[in-house]
RNA sequence: GGGCCGUUAGCUCAGUUGGGAGAGCACCAGCAUCACACGCUGGGGGUCACUGGUUCGAGCCCAGUACGGCCCA
């Protein structure tokens, strides 16, 4: 790798060019694939495939942060990583989007026709696909874009239709009639997640249902009075006493002359309304499953088109509006409408086409679950497949443990077409067909299946499923699978299901589930609202480290508002990295700064400064940590430990304590800086990189220009964390020292660039340590250690005391005043916790005894300050 | 209507097994200090939603209330 410029840095760090180019040349150099042949544990992950509908959105690029940050950490640390991409056909989505296109154009897809269309949809898709994967891209993610899949590519479909065929064949794919969501507005079926509830203002109306052989009537409250030609029976709780005795007797309809039976079901709720329902299967999904539960048959009053049907007689062709109020007008006509008022309630609605949804009956194709369901339950409870958080199980478990069967077909042309055929009553199922010389017998099923019956293949069809290839053996089950709550059932549970039927293992071992990015306000993003915020422009605003860097500071446990403040946190950090590299290349000793090794921690002579060892021990401790913190997918504390380390420890101290000896005319001390410091660096870029990839790999090569390679495949600097040696403690009192020496020249008003002359006055190990460190005090603090500080004051400055020149009298008086009240207030606290008898019997003795400890230091703290304050005063 | 989660500084959020609250941003004062003004130094700011309980001790555990969000019906 060439030395990307001679000269200098720029003071600010600038992503545009730079992202775009490391991306080019990490593809360049297929820097992301993996093969199966290769070195290494394999540690695979399969990207959640993005709808070919639209572009990628902040969830997405949440989600392809926390992937990278995985995929990058394991990769360094020498696992054989790959990370699959690859996009989801989305049926309903993306026929609706194209649907619209069609639309605007003049012409339907009716007019099209269904391969013309499904061409059509594939361009679509072509275009997403692309601009999809560009956007992952952009972001830095370290994908295996070769192994790009689509879940209709020609390989996975067929995989799609072998587990239909192979799930029919075991007795587990049935055809029934059911109620689905049908929309007049385009003229199929959709699912329930396609569904939204509006609120609507209708009319609510009683009407008489006469009681056969009997002058009584029950009366019935509806909405919809358009659908009493397909009432099949009158339903009350089974405990409301008020109907008891109807039960079992028949009641007539209006307008149509049935005579149909009252029957009870919990379902009924005896406050609703007058407690009386009418139960029109063909028309209302919980009348539908009355009416399985009381083996009702079902009647249809509104047609596919939306309008009545031939059994509303003189209604029949008007569509569903005029039909009830027409139907209305009648009822008051023969005197059997009671009461009429408005009523508020939810209605379905389209959320494709906007028009109102009606709930139909028709045929589908369905599949039972139960079965399926039960290797994957265990797989959890036993902790084969885990989630994190734990929270996350009981999504899981409450839906498996009360699995319904699943509807599988859809009205749509854009999708996996069944592998049905029929011919009369007969029914083929095959991959293949019918045999060819009978083909022209047979007429295909038009629908296909739900989306997320070929997403349940995804953990394994991507590697090449069903053939048995190198990629599949190595790299399935993958190890995690990170996702978002919402489609914990969708899509997880059907994945675990289907691959422990189809390859007998489970997808994957750990389920990550990822935050929801709210809006600021608090509330989801949304289009339609133009709450949404494109991470792509955030990238280009700020770079797409620093918006990677943001997300993953803003992940939680919980759902989390979108904070851009966060981004540019990143963007701070990646600019404060960049400037510490800068400061290295302009001082650091070259021939040692190339020697330096991230994997080898400097050897540290006994009598190396202070500084050095501080750094080297908290760079081995922060280095476990953060590998800690990635087992555990807490990225956020992962992102703000490193943060902190950088900026509060690394460039607030070390750098600042570290200069003097860089800048040094011994080639000797400037070569012992420059080792530490550029393995300090060197371990920062590296624990960096996972989650600011694009300015750590740049910084790299800047600093290390003759290595060869990536960042992205260098190392992991796994080091432990090692015993305490004391550097620490030792170099916090001298970092303690001078932010108090620091405080009170700020409260005395002394000008930052006046160096102030000091003296030691008192014994002990904190004093021999600030002598020692008497070049960090002069570098940090500007406090010059002298013999005798002539016409000084003495000020405590930690556990000992130094006499300062150059301070004001007075407002040192103030300051050591305000601190005595502080230490008084102290005090009293710890006095009444021992003069409370309970706690000192209770309390853990340890605790006690500290308490007594610090009621000493305390005291001891007060009699100085008092000490001092009187002898300023007397000066 | 059912379930889950949240309420901590002006804002966005941390706070591991209960032992006297932190970060970033914002704010105030000072600094053109030779890596960085996307900076440096110092500083102010909290009745941990509310009520009650357990405990020597509660942001943390328990019960209830209010408000907000998400999912399901």
């Amino acid at each position: 790798m060439r030395r990307m410029t001679t000269e200098a840095q720029t003071t600010r760090y600038d992503p545009a060019a730079i992202e775009q180019r490391w991306m080019q040349r990490w593809l360049d150099a297929d820097a992301f694939h993996a093969d199966p042949d290769g070195p290494g544990e394999p540690f695979s992950i399969v990207v959640p495939p993005p709808n070919v509908t639209g572009a990628l959105h902040m969830g997405h690029a949440l989600n392809a942060s926390v992937q990278d940050a995985i995929i990058r950490a394991r990769r360094m640390q020498g696992y054989n990583a790959v990370w699959l991409p690859g996009t989801d056909h989305a049926g309903i989505a993306t026929q609706s989007v194209v649907e619209k296109q069609l639309r605007a154009e003049g012409t339907t897809r009716l007019e099209l026709g269904r391969e013309a269309f499904v061409a059509r949809v594939q361009e679509w898709k072509d275009e997403y696909a692309a601009t999809i994967m560009g956007q992952f891209r952009r972001l830095g993610a370290s994908m295996d874009y070769a192994r790009e899949r689509f879940t209709m590519d020609e390989g996975y479909a067929g995989a799609v239709l072998r587990c239909f065929v192979h799930l029919y064949d075991r007795g587990l794919i049935y055809r029934d009639n059911y109620i689905v969501n049908w929309d007049p507005g385009s003229g199929t079926a959709i699912s329930d997640l396609e569904v939204e509830q509006r609120e609507l203002t209708d009319e609510m109306v009683e009407v008489d249902y006469p009681v056969v052989g009997s002058d009584r009537v029950l009366t019935v409250a509806t909405v919809r009075p358009e659908t009493i030609p397909a009432d099949v029976a009158v339903a009350v709780n089974p405990q409301d006493e008020r109907f008891a005795d109807l039960v079992g007797q028949r009641v007539r309809v209006p307008l149509t002359g049935r005579d149909v039976p009252v029957i009870a079901d919990d379902h009924v709720d005896p406050a609703f309304g007058t407690g009386a329902l009418k139960v029109t299967p063909g028309h209302d999904p919980n009348d539908f499953e009355i009416g399985r539960r009381h083996d009702l048959e079902t009647l249809s009053a509104i047609g596919y088109d939306g309008r009545l049907t031939e059994a509303c007689g003189e209604f029949a062709g008007l569509d569903a509006d005029t039909g009830r109020r027409r139907i209305i007008e009648r009822l008051d006509e023969l005197g059997l409408l009671r009461a009429r008022r408005e009523y508020t309630h939810s209605v379905p609605h389209s959320h494709r086409s906007g028009a109102r949804v009606e709930p139909l009956v028709s045929l589908q194709w369905f599949c039972d679950m139960q079965e399926l369901a039960r290797p994957a339950i265990e797989a959890a409870e036993q902790g084969e497949v885990r989630f994190i958080p734990d929270g996350a199980s009981r999504i899981f478990y409450d839906w498996m443990h009360n699995i319904r069967p699943w509807c599988l077909s859809r009205q749509l042309w854009w999708g996996h077409q069944l592998p049905v055929w029929y011919r009369g009553d007969e029914v083929h199922v095959s991959v293949d067909g019918p045999p060819a010389a009978e083909a022209h017998e047979w007429t295909r099923d038009e629908d296909v299946l739900d989306t997320w019956f070929s997403s349940s293949l995804w953990s394994f069809a991507t590697w090449g499923w069903p053939e048995d290839t190198a990629s599949l053996q190595r790299f399935h089950p993958t190890a995690v699978l990170s996702t978002a709550r919402d489609i914990i059932n969708l899509w997880v549970a059907r994945m675990m299901m289907f691959a422990y039927e189809f390859v007998g293992e489970k997808p994957f071992s750990d389920v990550y589930v990822h935050s929801v990015v709210q809006a600021p306000d608090g509330r989801r993003m949304s289009k339609s609202l133009g709450t949404g915020i494109d991470p792509l422009d955030m990238a280009d605003a700020h770079g797409a480290d620093a918006t990677r860097y943001g997300l993953l500071a803003m992940s939680s446990t919980q759902d989390v508002r979108f904070n851009e403040g966060k981004l540019r946190e990143g963007r701070d950090l990646a600019n404060k990295l960049w400037n510490a590299v800068r400061l290295v290349q302009l001082d650091a000793h070259p021939e040692t700064l190339a020697g330096v090794d991230a994997t080898t921690v400097p050897p540290l002579p006994p009598s190396a400064p202070l500084e050095d060892a501080w750094i080297v021990e908290r760079t081995q401790q922060v280095a476990a940590d953060l590998g800690g913190l990635l087992d555990r997918y807490d990225f956020a504390l992962y992102v703000r430990e490193l943060y902190a380390f950088t900026w509060s420890e690394l460039c607030d101290w070390y750098l600042e304590a570290v200069k003097r000896r860089l800048r040094s005319e011994d080639p000797a001390e400037a070569a012992g800086a420059t080792a530490v410091l550029g393995w300090v660096l060197d371990v920062v870029l590296r624990l960096a990189h996972p989650i600011m990839p694009h300015v750590t790999e740049e910084l790299h090569h800047r600093l290390w220009p003759g290595r060869d390679g990536f960042l992205a495949h260098a190392s992991w600097p796994g080091h432990t964390a090692p015993a305490p040696s004391g550097a620490v403690a030792r170099f916090d009192v001298v970092r303690a020292a001078t932010v108090q020496l620091r405080s009170l020249r700020a409260s005395a008003g002394v000008a930052p660039r006046d160096v102030l002359r000091a003296s030691l006055v008192a014994e002990g190990e904190d004093a021999a340590l600030l002598a020692e460190a008497a070049d960090l005090l002069r570098d940090l603090a500007r406090i010059e250690l002298v013999d005798d500080a002539a016409g000084g004051i003495s000020v405590p400055v930690g556990a000992t005391t130094m006499v300062v020149a150059g301070l004001d009298a007075t407002v040192l008086a103030e300051r050591l005043t305000a601190d005595l009240e502080a230490a008084r207030g102290e005090l009293a606290l710890a006095d009444r916790k021992l003069g409370n008898e309970r706690f000192v019997q209770r309390a853990p003795a340890e605790l006690v005894a500290a308490e007594r400890a610090k009621r000493d230091q305390w005291q001891a703290r007060i009699v100085e300050l008092e000490a001092l304050v009187a002898g300023i005063g007397g000066s």
